[in-house]
DNA sequence: CAGAAAAATGAATGAGCATTCATTCAGAAT
DNA sequence: ATTCTGAATGAATGCTCATTCATTTTTCTG
């Protein structure tokens, strides 16, 4: 069995034989990874349901099937078990979206039509989910650090739309527009409807919302979508 | 002086000459009326600089130089300051959209830019009036009065762009653009402008998010708008 | 001006909750 | 089997507030 000397170790990969130190085996430390983001997702099940102000540790604790003091034993603090469950939750987006990237064959078009429907996809665009988001933003102005963390992962979105967008310009010869005027668009589009479907969710209905998307991409990009159909 | 026989009537402005039931001058309603708006500013200044979840009874009635208890006397309870605090904002960002409408003059382009103008405007796109905008919303899931209060401005906007965009469809003949999905990409759009805005204040600025929305109608109305100003 | 009613105060109360920690439990090492 | 270590528990602690209310201050009325 494989040791690392310490958890820190441990964090940065570096296996040792056996050492005369506190030896923490790979196995304590996985256990103690999966506790930690069961933990979290009890937090987002919990922020979805009673919102960040209404969600105690007790709550969190409860949902996972665990007892009071868990959370301290893992996070230290209140402050930190949020802090990392937003961490968390950028990561998964970032991680969806990278994989959308991916798979995405070649042209820019299809790329972006892509993000577009991920964005709209049951996978991220759910109340509970998006409660989750909007949760956090609410608290973006009193916390500067989930502020950073939401402006980061907005800036890399941005980025990668934005660079879609330069490349199917230089592609069709769109005059009218600019890179960066279609993407401040679309990126706004994705987040103003994710509010949409948070607060009429009864009426909100994701057809709707992305003809609204190909609508506006038909239009600034007649050669690259068709109404009805990407690319 | 006149009278109101009970602050009931005062509010439906039913003025009674004097009765033998307890009464109530039209100063002390005002006065009353006054203490509680000053209190429900005091209060947005405080979730905007704190959160919802940060802000206490004590901060509140700090920032309106006034007692501990003072919020209690006037609103029964922190609950009931809250929700009529909502209920202010969406009332004043109602009265200042129905301004703008009153103002443009005839054409509904006019009245469709003044209200992106409006929205983008520092009166209503500033991070400390959408830091308490987007308190709100992150409780909207685990509050259902919130909601209803923010799903009804929302609607009323909705129906306002789009009768708008239908106006300006029908004047122009547009065949590749329904006026759902103009008014559904614009709403979204401001939303989201909003949360860039909040996100990102440093980067964040105004004449790129106007001409974002300029650059979009500009794109699916050609006849009613042109690249750089309205109409 | 006196008396009455309303408004405002702020100390006291107690509920709710994060955090602590002595104790128990589980499982790995020898 | 025994020991040892880290994980987990949950009762106890103490702090932060919302809320109450007896008292004081202000405002109104005749």
């Amino acid at each position: 069995m494989r040791y690392y000397s310490s958890v820190l170790d441990a964090l940065f990969g570096v296996p040792l034989p056996m050492a005369n130190t506190a030896k923490v085996s790979i196995a304590r430390t996985e256990a103690r990874a999966r506790r930690r983001q069961q933990l979290i997702e009890a937090t987002m099940k919990c922020i979805g349901r009673k919102g960040i102000g209404g969600t105690t540790l007790a709550d969190v604790a409860g949902e996972a099937g665990l007892s009071q003091g868990i959370v301290n034993l893992h996070f230290q603090s209140k402050d930190n078990l949020f802090r990392e469950t937003l961490q968390y939750l950028a990561e998964e987006y970032r991680s969806k979206f990278e994989g959308v990237l991916e798979r995405a064959d070649s042209s820019p078009a299809a790329s972006l039509m892509a993000l577009m429907e991920l964005d709209l996809s049951p996978s991220i665009c759910q109340p509970m989910k998006l409660a989750v988001w909007f949760a956090f933003w609410g608290e973006v102005k009193s916390r500067p650090t989930y502020r950073k963390i939401c402006d980061e992962i907005d800036r890399y979105y941005d980025e990668v739309v934005e660079r879609l967008c330069d490349e199917i310009i230089k592609d069709g010869y769109y005059p009218n527009v600019t890179a960066n005027n279609v993407a401040t668009a679309l990126t706004s589009m994705t987040n103003g409807l994710w509010l949409s479907c948070l607060i009429s969710p009864q009426s909100w209905n994701r057809h709707d919302a992305l003809d609204a998307v190909r609508c506006y991409l038909s239009v600034v990009f007649p050669q690259h979508f068709r109404r009805s159909g990407a690319t």
